[in-house]
DNA sequence: TGATTTTATTTCACCAGTGAAATATGCACC
DNA sequence: GGTGCATATTTCACTGGTGAAATAAAATCA
């Protein structure tokens, strides 16, 4: 089902709710709008990622790890970068290393730690990987002018500040 | 990890990739913005329908049949409006069923299909929900113009075109 | 009418994410 | 210099979603 329809019919269907209850207000469509796109979205990219069998985990933490400086990290700091759960980082650095993408051993400084270092094979494969990505992302955002996409930008900013508030605040409704 | 803090941490890297590989645009922080933002949302929403012990499929479903004429729907009808896949429909029901919120038989009509149906205790249920968690919804759109509003809703919708457009394309790099 | 196709729902096996607890190392303080 | 607290990672049991196949009842049509 394209994502247009789907879109469609949530419409329907809180035109339907806010018939029964009034003061439901339009905003939870933009919220069940903006969760549509984003599945729809994750879908896409891992469509893009499918040839290279890497699920969009891996390829966050494979590209943490990459852009991070001397292409060495840990699995706490991919998980702040990639806000990834730490407890799924040991089952994503299996699958790399086991793909040779990426190598792990004990830290030399501090013991407790792990240290995942890229590959030359997992860098060559980074830079292969994601320009190839690009066209299609280039086909997401057609049509949008400049303007555009900085007031999305900016506008996406302003939720989420919103929303970080309410983080803040989540404990006040025992 | 607050969300404002996730996005700090994504746009370093994401500068870190871009500084790597320098054709990848910045379109995709946007993106990354928008799955986060909505990871969020989702756990928002999850978050005010705790108290009532329900998670979001089974709260949507339930709200498609109350908003359906008759208060009654189908498996199949339910999934389109909710975008909910149909294998997950059978459990989803069963939890609603088991709480004595919605009704479950074979149609008349057409005996391969089975109809949900709400039940009173279910339409109060639902009538008591809803404005409950207005309030919180309300502070996520704070500080927004109806202009801001209606902004975003356009350019999310054009987005929403354009990654339909996508789909119909899907096929096409084998 | 009887064979074939289509539609609707369910079942099942599998994959991914989560929170709580286990493990192990490092750090600080008395 | 040992005891207790903090940090980093892993393990495990559980929950939720998915695709493929099973089941069952129409609908189509020769």
């Amino acid at each position: 089902m394209l994502l247009s329809d789907k879109i469609k019919c949530m419409d329907e269907g809180i035109a339907g709710v806010r018939r029964a209850i009034p003061e439901v207000p339009a905003d939870v469509g933009l919220c069940r709008i903006m969760l549509l796109i984003a599945e729809r979205l994750q879908a896409e990219l891992e469509y893009k990622l499918r040839p290279y069998k890497l699920n969009d985990s891996e390829f966050r933490a494979l590209i943490a790890i990459f852009a991070h400086p001397g292409g060495a990290s840990t699995p706490g700091e991919v998980c702040q970068f990639t806000s990834l759960g730490v407890t799924n980082m040991t089952r994503i650095a299996n699958a790399l290393v086991k793909r040779g993408l990426i190598t792990r051993g004990p830290s030399d400084e501090d013991r407790r730690r792990v240290v995942m270092k890229i590959t030359p094979a997992g860098k060559r494969f980074v830079q292969k990987m994601l320009p190839s990505m690009l066209p299609r992302l280039k086909l997401l955002f057609d049509g949008f002018t400049n303007n555009e996409r900085s007031t999305l930008n900016r506008l996406l900013r302003k939720l989420a500040n919103n929303l970080s508030q309410l983080e803040h605040a989540a404990g006040d409704s025992p």
